[in-house]
DNA sequence: CGAGGTCTTGAAGACGATCAACAAACGTGG
DNA sequence: CCACGTTTGTTGATCGTCTTCAAGACCTCG
């Protein structure tokens, strides 16, 4: 079943490489830089606000519906998923995440959490205290705004899932969210030739397009039959940008690249 | 077709009243402080920062797409909006906004506007200048902090009509949705006996949900005859909420109506 | 009173779901 | 290193929800 998870001792923990967390929280400066300049006080001072690391295994849940964080989480490595479950078991995922994207900054305001956070690969993680992030809304007003920007740029992401989702095909609605990941995961440098990790299984993208497994199997061999994507032991390639965003009718801006003062 | 729009001169020009500005403004205070208490002096900051008020008729823009502002809007009173038009003319409505909301208070940051905003219904709104609004998360951090949660909130319920859009059944779907909008127009004050003002056409729903205009006749006239809901004259009963929420497993914790020290 | 917008109904068809079964890949322990 | 079990991917057949097309009734407002 979709939401059936392994909960396995961890056998042959995860060692957190000091390399794995620098990547991790240049790709949050790198994602916020894509947006306007940071000061050295600026980025000294959110590097302050992170405390100690830790490492989760594919599967695991980072946080769960109902809890009250007591820190926010950035993911330095891997990917993660927003999700909630119905009643009956069926799963909708409303958000994927990426190395610097801070998976749940919003608990730092809404304290209660109305969706559940789970890692979709072996991930790790640096944690920022409430206290410190509260402590930067004190002192920093322009850091702050660029973390209340983060959040924004998640909330044009749902909008836009909420176009693909309502208006879209379901061939154009995947090739819409492989054109976003593709575009997110080039700004944190995790793209070499239209080439990226795409560690996901269909039942992963199912979730997040509102579709069952066996339609999405057959929507991903339309993409390559059509000669779009070639995907392949956890590798994706896009072989056709410009026919694949027109099939989507991908348009970046709503990801707001440009670096002006904000 | 669903995007056509008339645009008509304001041959008999909407009033202005001053009571219109004075509730519209009280709405946006009642949404706060049901979240946290306002200081005197943030209640202060917040209504200074508004500038002039104006008025649009049902189906006017309030915003394009594209389009960079120089300030945001409040809705005073009315619905709107917020809308993605795709190629061949269909719409996606990702938000509607009632009075006390904030209809891009985003523009803030993101600058440059990735969806349209139009009116529903006959709207007064007040313009409050990005200058105005940076000067508050200089001066104000709490309240910036709750100006924040306003737009994290916006984002707690774009998942959440992704859930409902991905997994629920359409009928399940629109009962959320009622559920959700009855319940945001309790906070403002615009509910008496579970019955309030529903200004919206059936083709206005079907751009939110996704849905063609035929289906959402048949899936109001479902609610209807299950005996959960009563529409008529734009006005609207919810005849049964248990059921009703039952049908749409609706819980309103996502709203985070919980006032406490954000 | 007329005209456009909105609501309603019926019939046919498409897209995606479900059910069922099997193949391939992966990870784990022997 | 191989054997095994579990997860993931794939395929076919049938079913159901929702769409599209078409037409007519209602209603609201200038």
């Amino acid at each position: 079943m979709a939401w059936a998870v392994r909960i396995q001792p961890m056998t042959t923990p995860l060692r957190t490489h000091s390399s794995a967390s620098e990547a991790g929280l240049a790709s949050l400066m790198a994602k916020l830089e894509a947006r306007d300049v940071l000061s050295d006080d600026e980025k000294a001072g959110l590097a302050e606000a992170g405390s100690i690391n830790k490492t989760y295994r594919a599967g695991e849940h980072l946080v769960r519906e109902g809890d009250r964080q007591k820190e926010s989480i950035l993911l330095l490595t891997g990917m993660s998923a927003r999700y909630n479950d119905l009643e009956d078991g069926r799963r909708q995922i409303t958000a994927l995440q990426i190395a610097g994207d801070f998976v749940d900054l919003h608990s730092l305001l809404l304290h209660k959490m109305d969706h559940g956070i789970v890692a979709l690969t072996d991930c790790t993680v640096r944690l920022f205290p409430h206290e410190a992030l509260r402590a930067i809304t004190e002192r920093f007003p322009h850091l702050t705004r660029l973390l209340w920007l983060s959040t924004l740029i998640d909330s044009a992401i749902h909008r836009r899932w909420l176009v693909a989702m309502g208006r879209l095909p379901s061939t154009a609605h995947l090739a819409h969210l492989l054109c976003e990941v593709a575009t997110r995961l080039r700004v944190v440098g995790l793209v070499e030739a239209d080439s990226f990790d795409f560690p996901l299984t269909q039942t992963n993208l199912a979730d997040m397009m509102g579709l069952s497994i066996v339609h999405v199997n057959r929507v991903v061999q339309e993409l390559r039959s059509m000669g779009l994507i070639a995907w392949a032991q956890r590798r994706l390639t896009i072989l056709d940008w410009p026919r694949l965003r027109a099939l989507a009718e991908f348009n970046p801006d709503y990801l707001h690249l440009e670096r002006e003062p904000r």
